[in-house]
DNA sequence: GTGAAACTCTGGATCGTTCCAAGACATGGT
DNA sequence: ACCATGTCTTGGAACGATCCAGAGTTTCAC
């Protein structure tokens, strides 16, 4: 029988190693053999701390495990900023198939909070105090800041986005191929019959938005049609999508626009409801991202729908990988997006 | 000096309570008690000893430190389902709120995911592991199964949402005042001078969609105004919505519609869009929870916003006494929304 | 100068688990 | 019988922190 630790306590304390040991008859080892290496136990040894386990509801306790292996079964994950007034869901999505994929394989999600105007802010307390086997780093396009000072302290970590502005990083990464993205989206269009096709875009020094840029640059190219005062760049605002879309739309007249995020797309359909214009009918326009925005708003916007089930399951491997052999360096991984179509197109 | 623990390895281990003991020239304890009862220490030995912190960068383990206290600080907060097609983005305000909140106190959020056919999955596991202090449960409206079963299992826990179908539930909660957020959406439609107000609504039997009902109708009433014809119960979808939406257009013409989310809500948008009609001109429509889509849909929806700041803190709060006191009873707090107010009304 | 109270600090035990090295037990060949 | 050879099981030590009880030191009134 196991022995009742504090006395007089109604609310049983849980029980342990040593109570599954002394109701099976064995040694502690045992039990924690039968919960980590079965196959060490003969058949019936087994099924007896098996019995005792199930009888008593046995977990381990996390914090011992923890302690004695140094590994927490926790991966941290600075909770994005949240960006109110735009169209940007996709993390809410990636954590939650994150959070799903590292379930499979036993892990848990660290979520943790840190100051904004600090990118690095949150992630030395916990590397410190050994609270995280890995973080996962989700911000890349924002600067090399966090995986180089993560590198330099020698903390495990994969990140989703690519390291753009470190060719060297060994870390594993997995990113998604947004220049085919806006490939596919512009094609779309072609196919569609249209052959003026804008794109509104990100300012020039953001990597990330010149990559996309690209896609339907070669996109529009590759079938002969002009690109000439059919580009715009600006920041990822619905008012300044709206102001470009104003501009180029009296300037250029395109049938159709391109938009770099679906947070500018929904600065074209203000642009396009001012205008009296009906979307998917005057105007063609395509999103990124496929957030809800884009999958609401009637008709609905085609949008480029990143591949965030996948990209989580990728980078679960690569944590897997990781942890287990320290040294890992994988190979980053490319993911292509697909289209949704809607009635914006 | 920090004796290297195991030899050869490059990558330092984290320094240990000893290591800064010994460096500090004090015993272990007088470390603890440097970091958690700084008051017991006199002020030159505190001085000594923060040094050598400092100099080390000592923070200490959290597994060893959970094990020793049995307190992880880590809350659970199972992944809410994710609902594709729909406006629900309240959660992923919600869980950034919290995660903000609970860092004030010292806690970090584990996230972790269930089975969503099973509203209990995953909860017992990390209950008998002592992973997490406490939970955060979220789905209330969805019946009372969670907190009836965590209470049985003597866990601690709060809630955002008040225990529906528990009258006599004894743990903290709260939640949000709708019924009175349906209230000033509609007086806010009459202020603009309607007078034919539908509401598009939930079903029946959800509890949670007839208080908000109630409010529109006893605004009504209030104010002299009909209702007759003008209720209308369906689905969280867009597609219902829409369904709903179209009806109650054809057959009384209201000027406005109070929607019970920005789910209908845009339901009622496809509708306007088929039928050529302008939102905020022809026809105002308000909606609940002020989602991205609601945010960012042009001209902008009208919407009742949930004080999800607020909510978190106090749930922290209430968590805070919780863990302090284990017995701790709160009455549940409850919250009242305001509205922001937008181009569709 | 003495004693007691208050203040500081210390060493050993402990939380629940896994690592380690060795003991107990069967099995099989000589 | 005997010893090698595994297979299975065991008790003690360790992970790094805090709890606890007691030892050492200071302070201060008398």
């Amino acid at each position: 029988m196991a022995v009742p630790r504090s006395g007089g306590h109604i609310s049983a304390a849980p029980p342990t190693l040593a109570d599954v040991a002394e109701l099976a008859g064995v040694s502690r080892q045992t039990v924690s053999n039968a919960v980590n290496n079965p196959d060490l136990l003969r058949a019936d040894t087994l099924a007896r701390v098996q019995e005792a386990i199930d009888k008593l509801g046995y977990q381990p306790n996390r914090a011992a495990r923890s302690l004695r292996t140094r590994a927490s079964h926790l991966i941290g994950l600075r909770m994005p900023a949240l960006q109110e007034g735009t169209a940007n869901a996709m993390m809410d999505r990636f954590v939650h198939s994150f959070v799903e994929a590292a379930a499979e394989t036993g892990y848990h999600v660290l979520l943790f909070y840190g100051d904004p105007a600090d990118p690095l802010d949150g992630y030395d307390e916990l590397l410190r105090s050994t609270a995280v086997d890995a973080f996962v780093v989700t911000d890349t396009h924002l600067g090399g800041q966090q995986t180089t000072w993560l590198q330099s302290r020698r903390a495990r970590f994969v990140s989703f986005g690519r390291p753009w502005t470190q060719p060297d990083a060994k870390h594993p990464w997995v990113d998604v191929d947004l220049a085919y993205g806006a490939e596919i989206a512009t094609e779309h269009l072609i196919e569609r019959g249209h052959t003026k096709i804008a794109w509104i875009g990100w300012h020039k020094d953001s990597l990330l938005g010149e990559e996309r840029r690209s896609g339907w640059f070669h996109a529009m190219h590759a079938h002969g049609l002009s690109t000439t005062g059919l580009a715009s760049r600006t920041e990822d605002s619905i008012s300044s999508g709206k102001a470009a879309a104003d501009a180029i739309l009296d300037e250029t007249q395109p049938t159709a626009l391109v938009c770099a995020s679906d947070t500018l797309a929904m600065g074209v359909l203000h642009s396009l409801f001012e205008r009296r214009l009906r979307l998917g009918e005057d105007v063609a326009v395509v999103g990124f991202d496929d957030s809800q925005v884009a999958q609401t708003v009637p008709p609905g916007i085609t949008s480029v729908r990143p591949p965030l089930e996948e990209a989580a399951r990728e980078l679960v491997k690569a944590l897997e990988e990781l942890l287990a052999t320290p040294s890992y360096a994988a190979p980053g991984v490319m993911l292509k997006p697909a289209l949704t179509v809607r009635g914006s197109s």
